[in-house]
This record gives C-alpha cells, structure tokens and sequence, in this order.
DNA sequence: TGTACTACCTAACGTTCGTTAGGCAAAGGA
DNA sequence: TCCTTTGCCTAACGAACGTTAGGTAGTACA
C-alpha cells in the first residue's frame, strides 16, 4: 500500500491487458506474473485465483455500463437525442477502458456459472434500456425499422467493436467518435 | 471414406463447433475427441495438429469471403447498390456459416505467426474492397459521412455479429437479414 | 486364403498448468 | 530491542496438455 497503485491493482492492469492481447486461457499466470515482474506463486498473496481477476475486470466494467443507464433513466427527452447521449455514454465508457472492453466483450464466457449467469442477466438488461429507447423513438413517430432485435444489436455491434480501432493518441476525441457515430446510426450512409 | 462425409470433415465440424462455444485454447483434443467419438490420439490420423484445424476453419471462412470480394468487382453500378450487393454477399457468407463465422472473428490470433499475418492481409484486403465501395459513393455524392475508417469498420461490426443472434430456424432469412441491414446502414433509424 | 492397408486403440512422453505449503528477509510499531 | 506483519521467494503438488510410438483388429483386394 506504500506505491503509488497498490499491488493489486497494478495486477489486475496487467492482467487486463494480457488477457486481451492473449485471451484468458492462454494467459497462464506465470505469463502474467512474468509481466508484473514476480513469482506466480506470489500473485496468490494478492488475489484469490485467476477468475478472480477476469470477474473483477468483466464486472468493473458491467458496472461501468450500468451507472451510465442508471443516469441517463433519470432524464426525460425525445427519443433522437436520448440515443445520441446513450451512445455518448457508452463510447466514454468504452474509449477510457479499452482493454478492459475488449476482455469483457470477449472473455466473460469463461466465468464459472454462477458469475456468468449474473453477467449475462447484466448484459440483457443494458440491452433491454437500448430497446426501450428506441421503441420510445418508434411510439413518437422519430425513429422507423423493420426488426427490432436487429436494429438494437447492430447499434450494440458498431458501438462495441470501438476498442478494435480506436486509439487514444488519434486525431479523434471520444466525444468526437461518439457524435460520428451517433449520426451514422440515426442518418445512415446516404447524403440527404 | 466409406461415410457419408469423410472423417477428417467431421472432425472440423465438431472443432468448429466447440471452438466457438469454449475457444480455442479452452478446448482440449481431448474434448474434441469425445465429442467426435474416438481417443486423443486418433485424431493425429486424419489432422496434422490442432492449429491445421484451426487455420482450416479460419482460411475457409476468409476465403468465402474473397471469392464475394472477387464476384462483386466484376460488376460496376452505383454505390449504394454495389453496398448492398456487397452486404448481401457477406450476410449470406456468414448465416451460411454461423460457428465458422465466430471463430474466424474471435480465434485467428491464436494462428501462429506465418498464417497469421496471412489472415490478417486477406482480412485488410477485404476492409479495403468496403472501403472502396464506400469512397465511391461519396464521389457520386450519393454518401456522405465524416470519417471513412469509422464508416466502415461501423459497418463492418454490424455485421459480423450476426453469428451472436442469427438462428438458421427464426423467422429471418439470410436474405431479409440483408435487406435489414443495408436499409439501417443507409438510412439510420430517422424516419423520413 | 494370404496380404496389405485403414482406422482406431492403449500407453506413454515431456511440458505446462493453477495452486498450495512453508520459509525468509525487510519493515514497522511497541 | 524484540515481535509481528508484510511481501515476496523456492519447491512442489496433482492434473491436464499436445503429441508420438507402437500395436491390433477389421476390411479390401490379390
């Protein structure tokens, strides 16, 4: 606790990334330990096991999600805009853990199943306050599509896949890609 | 040879299968070997190792998807029609070839070096062929958007995730997926 | 009927895995 | 100055890993 990032949490940061650039299973923890620059039996004085710290990083940023919907519940207003600031929401989100996104899109499945069901009852509910928004937009006449399903996971898709491509360092500001986005989504491709 | 498929094509199907659904590194020959019904080390009869399965499953899929690349550019038309041939062609490619699909997305960095800076070129030859077909709009002024890697890569994670909800026996077919899509990726969700 | 081949088996190899036990040296409070 | 705690170590555990060697039935053809 004397360092300026507690043991700990310096763990779990470079599990994180290790688990995204390798994957959990091929992540062993001599590898992790290797990168933290101890003995992988001296993990164990710090973490109780190694879906310890996939459970921590999938659930930091399911919480993550979770605090921007629970906000923007609290607010009233059209359909249109309450997407575009749900989508803001979610590439701040994404675009200040981007290696955490990507573990979380891709390595929640080797949770245990007690975890992985709660994860998953997550994940459904942020997508079910997607649907809600954009079933809102078609009710007020804003927003027309044929399937809904589609509609909302596409938006999820475009949205998550932002950790693939998104660079901190870039020309563009978090706030910059999600107003990009968010007009891709509403207008689509085609110039008016 | 006897059977219906042959040996060595099972063995893949079922590798596919459970690649998908555990991943790759999470999957033992083990595991794939009960599940096709033989010991371990019966497998090594009819496959080189575990990555040949891998690449197969992986170089089959980008193939399919460069033989549509090569189909669509023999034809010339306008841009959003030649986008929604090409987002036809690639709908098609993947409910085709649901399992396949989520390996090709998810288990290629586990190829070893030399196939997989192979994957990733023919991957990135494929972006640009989009990419292309999109830049090509915005010349006939028929596209407008701001930032053409954001449009694509967009475009091509909506995409890609169909395998996550596509049911073979749901009331969709590839074609109305297509349909679906290409009208959400040209017009967004306003309505006119 | 004899022979080659196919398709699988058992057994085992060396390695790596996650994890635990037990010890030791430095630091900090009494 | 003694004693407890902290933070790491070495050593080792049993299990699982990918893969190879060698054998043995059953089949197909001469």
């Amino acid at each position: 606790m004397s360092e300026i990032v507690s043991r700990k949490v310096q763990i779990e940061g470079v599990a994180t990334e290790l688990f995204r650039k390798k994957g959990y299973a091929a992540t062993s923890m001599r590898d992790l330990a290797q990168a933290v620059g101890m003995e992988a039996a001296s993990i164990y004085s710090h973490i109780k096991n190694k879906e310890a710290l996939l459970s921590s990083i999938c659930f930091r940023l399911a919480d993550a999600f979770m605090d921007a919907k629970k906000e923007m519940e609290l607010q009233t207003m059209p359909a249109p805009l309450l997407l575009q600031k749900a989508i803001e929401a979610h590439v701040r989100v994404i675009t200040n853990n981007l290696d955490a996104s990507a573990v979380f899109l891709h390595e929640w499945r080797h949770l245990s199943p007690e975890p992985l069901a709660e994860f998953i009852a997550l994940r459904k509910a942020y997508e079910n306050y997607l649907i809600r928004i954009i079933h809102q937009g078609k009710e007020e006449g804003k927003f027309q599509f044929e399937d809904e399903k589609i509609a909302v996971l596409s938006l999820l898709s475009g949205l998550n896949w932002i950790y693939d491509w998104y660079k901190p360092e870039g020309k563009l500001s978090p706030e910059q890609v999600a107003q990009n986005l968010s007009n891709l989504l509403l207008n689509g491709l085609t110039k008016k």
